[in-house]
DNA sequence: AAAACGGGGGT
DNA sequence: ACCCCAGTTTT
């Protein structure tokens, strides 16, 4: 068989296949290009089974552009929490504003304007614009590049930019006349379904093995090549649960994180960095004999928030791991010495001095960052939103 | 080109 | 324990 006829088989067989067995997804219900977008954005290096749920409530809270661009930031990464990878909400938001703004709330049947969405790259410029106006361009994600390595025994490292770019040339050679939207939710369809990393499923299940080269070779565990990624740093930090007292007893002291970087604008416990030379300690003892240890965080802390703040208990210890980071974390009961200043007066201090507070990359600078703490209650956690770290140690501190 | 950027599920 | 997921942005 010729290399033109192979191609060929894979497209039909591959497009049959997919218009027979295709999952009915929430956002397959129909083709809004709002839906597609919302889907493809939750989509980015998150299963399907886990975009579900938060598909359903996000677009029954926010159904239009319109909606989406005027809803608070906070309720958008409410909807969003737990999901990960945040600055993608905030990211379809600001898309959601440009697109009411520059294109009436219409999202545009245009690749370069597409493209120019905040948080929409080349896969997702081409998921859009293939499955909502059956524009014939590629959408080459990680599923595209196994099953395309696999089936064409390309052994290029899938980790290199490049590889993808030379994929997307391939993968767009092969779409369907008028079958653009199928064909690449096709190529995803087997590789999330059959052609998985793993234990790729080749018989009985795919539609084209009978033509796969890495199978034909035997070599469909081999690849797709790929280089491993690093292993996350470790990083101790200590965090305080601090509880209020007089008018705001029953609440404890949280704050919002900084507009940009890791967990931007996302809720936390008060905590810090332990130096290197410190962190052995936590590493090293069990948290009973670290009464100085304690000290010395509530020191900083107290430093940090400008309140006389005073470790009582070790409370309990977690890991929360991202892709690039490993925090291992000892958490603080902690309360307010006699002498504790009021977080207004804490507030007015920060707005006073907060000019200068510009570079602060970490919460070492006590005047900008006092502003963005508050106290609150069980029931304010329902409002702000929380990494699952936090909000796991938060439930088990009121149950 | 490499690192930053979450969190969970599969094996 | 390790892999990887319907990736994008920043450095």
């Amino acid at each position: 068989m010729e290399r033109q006829e192979v191609n060929e088989f894979f497209s039909t067989e591959l497009l049959a296949w997919y218009r027979q067995i295709k999952r009915d997804l929430p956002w397959r219900m129909n083709r809004d290009p709002y839906r597609v977008w919302v889907s493809e954005i939750m989509l980015q290096q998150t299963r399907v089974d886990t975009v579900i749920p938060y598909y359903n409530t996000f677009m029954n809270k926010f159904p239009t552009v319109k909606a989406l661009a005027e809803a608070p930031e906070t309720e958008v990464l409410k909807c969003w929490e737990g999901l990960g990878y945040y600055s993608r909400a905030r990211n379809l938001q600001a898309g959601a504003r440009e697109v009411t703004e520059r294109y009436d709330g219409i999202v545009p049947d245009d690749k370069a304007s597409v493209a120019g969405l905040k948080g929409v790259g080349p896969y997702t410029t081409g998921a859009i614009m293939s499955i909502a106006f059956n524009r014939p361009e590629p959408a080459v994600d990680g599923n595209v590049m196994r099953v395309l390595s696999r089936y064409f025994c390309l052994e290029d490292d899938i980790a290199k930019p490049s590889t993808r770019v030379s994929i997307e040339k391939l993968a767009a050679s092969l779409i369907p006349e008028g079958a653009a939207g199928d064909f690449n939710q096709a190529l995803m369809e087997l590789g999330a379904l059959v052609c998985t990393p793993k234990s790729p499923g080749c018989l009985p299940s795919c539609p084209v093995m009978e033509h796969c080269t890495a199978r034909l070779e035997g070599k469909e565990h081999e690849l797709p090549v790929k280089t491993k990624a690093k292993p996350p740093r470790p990083e101790f930090r200590a965090a305080a649960i601090v509880a209020g007292s007089g008018e705001h007893a029953g609440k404890v002291l949280v704050r919002q994180r900084p507009a940009t970087g890791l967990l931007a604008q996302m809720w936390e416990l008060p905590h810090l960095l332990l130096p290197k030379d410190k962190a052995g300690w936590l590493a090293e003892h069990a948290p009973k004999e670290q009464g100085e240890l304690a000290a010395m965080i509530g020191q900083m802390l107290e430093e940090d928030t400008g309140l006389l703040i005073r470790p009582r208990s070790w409370f309990t210890d977690a890991d929360h791991i991202f892709s690039h980071i490993h925090w291992k974390m000892r958490f603080y009961l902690a309360d307010l010495g006699e002498a504790s200043g009021m977080l207004e007066e804490v507030a007015s201090a920060a707005e006073y001095a907060g000019i200068a507070a510009e570079a602060a990359s970490e919460y070492n600078v006590t005047d900008k960052l006092a502003s963005h703490y508050r106290w609150i209650g069980l029931e304010d956690m329902e409002t702000l939103p929380f990494p699952n770290l936090f909000l796991r140690i938060l439930k088990q501190y009121w149950e």
